[in-house]
DNA sequence: CTGTAATTTCAGTAAAAACAGAAATTACGT
DNA sequence: ACGTAATTTCTGTTTTTACTGAAATTACAG
């Protein structure tokens, strides 16, 4: 499988994004390769095309396999797995946040929680104390808010975010215009 | 300066977390440190604090500054630079995601652009071209969005947050409940 | 059941990032 | 202008992460 020009470019930037964003290099790269494909791959294949170890591959696909971004499937008269992707980016999108939020964000609100809890709290200053109590309540109200958006099918969320602009009037009690 | 257990606990979860989203550990444990303290700090005393070495505490001030999540501040009698970030998470997460922005989605719709102008998507397949497009329309509806509302202010942000339900009742005509 | 294809696991290597400590520079007080 | 405090820059080391290739395991066809 050799790439086309602008496959390579768009897999490579999607190798570095994601490399700034804490993922590793070659699973960001599988993945806008998996994007991009018109069928399902065989490990073998992506091998070939982005000239990596086929136990990195390995890998790489488990680890798309846990954040459930990527499906086995398989292919008539092969004995192989084949690997697929959404072709929908806000289904995507929505996957990768539901990813972060239950490796990232819940261990963070369990740390804030029990420090809040904590009998040690005592020697925290005020202002530190309310400090952390004020990134508890945010952290939570922005991901209550996403478990929210993100239930909605994609074309009521793109109503949302397009509506940006009207929702910011309509809280504020102004009028609403389309400036 | 020696850290109460609970800081200390809050300064290094806030590390790993950093790490998880691409920041380097160190930097994110100087800005909770800022953070948490009641007053600026100079870096000798964040050397203390951390145990970690002047030049490293020198490059990731740097770093902060640059990300404008830290400001250079002088206190009366003292010759030394101290440190000091903003107290408000809202005002942080503005700044954080504004840095972002610019550090790596600006760059992406750049490639992402000239992908869909390039002469050789010729030779991309049509649904290849349709996902290149579509990820380009997401990012900017995404970008868009996230700026109309980050240029609010905490309240009115916190209050479209808290309306998420009802936003979504609202756009899809449907009566609005506090369910 | 046997042989082969496919996949995973593992151990060692290579690459990258983070970091420390010394040296150099800059800023400042006298 | 001189000396010292403060900060930054630079170079080498350490640590971590990513990756490869071989070995082991599993799944499958005949």
């Amino acid at each position: 499988m050799e790439l086309t020009p602008i496959s390579e470019r768009f897999i490579l930037h999607w190798g570095e994004m994601g490399a700034r964003w804490g993922v590793n290099r070659t699973v960001a790269q599988i993945h806008a390769l998996l994007y991009l494909a018109e069928q399902p791959l065989a490990a073998d294949e992506i091998v070939e095309t982005l000239s990596v170890a086929r136990s990195n591959v390995s890998n790489s696909l488990k680890e798309l396999l846990a954040w459930r971004l990527v499906k086995v499937t398989h292919v008539l008269g092969d004995r192989r797995d084949h690997f697929e992707t959404s072709k929908s980016v806000w289904e995507l999108f929505k996957l990768i946040v539901e990813g972060r939020k239950q490796r990232e964000v819940a261990p963070t609100l369990s740390v804030l929680k029990e420090c809040l809890e904590s009998p040690e709290l005592e020697e925290e200053s005020n202002g530190a104390r309310q400090r952390i109590q004020e990134t508890l309540d945010f952290i939570q109200i922005l991901t209550t808010w996403a478990d929210e958006m993100l239930r909605q099918d994609p074309e009521t969320l793109m109503k949302v975010l397009k509506l940006g602009a009207k929702v910011r009037n309509f809280v504020r009690g102004e009028p609403e215009t389309d400036a």
